[in-house]
DNA sequence: TGCACGATCTCG
DNA sequence: GAGATCGTGCAT
């Protein structure tokens, strides 16, 4: 195992985003079942400024896990049927987090979040000790192409459009 | 206590 | 193009 450090998740979002393409994302169920996928799409939440970011609303219940320092899971219930699936980035009090848009295969938050059987009780898991799900370290990728974020037509422009969206080209992994 | 809405997906 | 479906946040 090669498990993502703590370093790793204390860099900004927008820079864990990027990274992130092409790690593993490992699954383990109850009974034992793993499912392990390469990350190949992101989106990058950063701070109480970004109007895209559910921080940008500040602290309360559903985001004050955004505001611990990087590792954790941010889980939330989008449109009462799907749990998407984001991991908090940076320092603790600078509310960030990188949304795992697109795995192997599985390409939308919403069938990320239920392939991998997302729920409430996700809610501020510990990517560094967590047994049940985490992400391992992968070599570097390339062909990354930069997007705007989907699905945030309610921020300004400046937000709006903004290429925080990564989604990592297929045959990219480099070497 | 109520109500509007959302970082989506699927079917027709 | 519209419906499914419900927790959260803010108004009442």
């Amino acid at each position: 195992m090669n498990r993502l450090s703590e370093i790793f998740y204390k860099q900004d979002a927008v820079t864990v985003a990027e990274k992130l393409l092409g790690k593993i994302l490992v699954r383990t169920f109850d009974d034992g079942t793993t499912l392990r996928y390469r990350i190949t799409e992101t989106e990058a939440y950063l701070g109480e400024e970004d109007e895209a970011c559910h921080a940008s609303k500040g602290k309360t219940e559903r985001t004050k896990v955004m505001y611990s320092e990087g590792g954790k899971v941010y889980v939330y219930l989008i449109y009462g049927m799907y749990w998407l699936l984001n991991v908090v980035t940076g320092e603790e009090n600078n509310p960030q987090a990188v949304l795992i848009r697109g795995i192997e295969n599985i390409v939308g938050s919403g069938k990320v979040g239920r392939a991998l059987q997302m729920n409430k009780s996700f809610y501020g898991e510990d990517l560094l000790t967590s047994t049940r799900i985490y992400i391992e370290n992968a070599p570097e990728t390339k062909k990354v192409t930069v997007a705007p974020r989907v699905g945030i037509d309610y921020a300004s422009p400046e937000w709006r459009l903004k290429n925080w969206r990564f989604i990592l080209e297929s045959d990219s992994t480099k070497e």
